[in-house]
DNA sequence: ATGTCC
């Protein structure tokens, strides 16, 4: 773990990584200057780690102020693992292509309004887009578990569902809609910070039962039923005695269970956390991390037809559904560090112990065009 | 990140 020397007044950094994990300097830098907020008391740095547009993503941050931009626009986005009952021999790949197509146009709206009043949040938020993916980074993926190990518990074989959702535009208009005053930060107990911490509960309330909606209507859609294996969000906030815990794609450990997102071309991980190492502020990454900004893969992948077709099949023999082609190129596996090699930094600083290995077979982003 | 910006 690289330490900074901690002295009065400057928060201590610590970060996860080991030397030969290729880390983008920008997002170094970024890390730095945050552990320069004033009031900023300890920072972690996962191996993940990416720049950001207001911060580094890959990160948590303990401060004794409230800071709106280092959690960014999407409030409540996480990571949520599901257990299909469906036997592997009985799913048919490009029938299930075509089921799965109902995840564009999200819940059905009774489903929504019914789940929103049972999660206690009718009349305090609204139903409407409930149960859909979104864009950027996020989908709804089919997998089999590839790899098990012993207190797994997810055998080999194993249909699930991995869905990275957030908040959508909820989580977006919070930020947007306390003005610039957030840019110094919120003092604890004044009415900005109540008045942000009550949306921003709200809108993790609500991503949560997104992505819940999600899997249900892609396992409806499969004629599965599902249960749910672990979610972890990663933005978020979230009090810790005097202090406040920022996240910023960087999952809780709270559940003891973290799904770890791979690529289109890498698997994704079920995750022990152990939560044994305070300096990580009971954080882990997410996913693999960047390598390729957006608009660095427009430079890199041609928007040919045959290359385009290259990215909608992966070395797994699976499908990546993304008829927005711009989307699908800037989320090319090639965009992303290996997740293999987070999970081994992860594990070699006992952050993490890998339970199982996920291989995609069906990635959906989105049908519809963008 | 955004029924987002060009």
């Amino acid at each position: 773990m690289g330490t900074s020397p901690s002295q009065s007044g400057i928060a201590r950094l610590c970060t996860f990584y080991r030397r030969e994990t290729w880390i983008e300097g920008r997002a170094e830098d970024q890390l730095t200057d945050v552990s320069r907020f004033p009031g900023m008391q300890a920072v972690a740095g996962f191996p993940d780690l990416h720049p950001g547009r207001f911060g580094p993503v890959g990160a948590a941050f303990l401060a004794d102020r409230i800071w709106p931009q280092l959690v960014g626009p999407d409030i409540g986005c996480g990571m949520a693992l599901f257990r299909l009952d469906l036997p592997r021999h009985r799913l048919k790949l490009d029938k299930a292509v075509r089921r799965l197509a109902v995840l564009d146009a999200g819940a059905a709206p009774e489903r929504a309004v019914q789940a929103l009043a049972a999660a206690g949040l009718a009349g305090r938020i609204g139903a409407a887009g409930l149960g859909t993916i979104g864009g950027g980074n996020h989908f709804c993926e089919l997998q089999v578990v590839a790899q098990a190990e012993p207190g797994s518990p997810l055998a080999v074989g194993t249909l699930c569902l991995l869905v990275h959702s957030g908040s959508r535009s909820l989580g977006a208009r919070v930020l947007e809609g306390i003005g610039q005053d957030w840019r110094q930060g919120f003092a604890p107990g004044s009415a900005a910070a109540r008045d942000y911490l009550a949306l921003h509960d709200l809108a993790e309330a609500w991503a949560r039962l997104n992505r819940r909606l999600i899997a249900e209507t892609a396992a409806e859609a499969l004629g599965a039923d599902l249960d749910l294996v672990c979610d972890a969000v990663h933005n978020h906030l979230i009090r810790q005695g005097d202090l406040w815990l920022h996240r910023k794609g960087a999952a809780s450990v709270a559940g003891g269970l973290v799904p770890l997102a791979g690529s289109r071309e890498a698997e994704s991980y079920l995750l022990a956390t152990p939560d044994a190492v305070p300096e990580a502020l009971a954080s882990v990454s997410h996913g693999a991390g960047r390598r390729y900004d957006r608009s660095a893969m427009h430079g890199r992948i041609a928007k040919t037809r045959s290359d385009l077709a290259a990215l909608s099949r992966t070395r797994f023999g699976g499908r990546v559904v993304c008829a927005d082609r711009d989307l699908l190129i800037e989320e090319a596996g090639a965009a992303y560090k290996s997740p293999a090699m987070v999970v081994a930094d992860l594990d070699h600083f006992g952050l993490a112990r890998r339970l199982a290995v996920l291989e995609p077979l069906i990635t959906w982003k989105t049908g519809g065009l963008a």
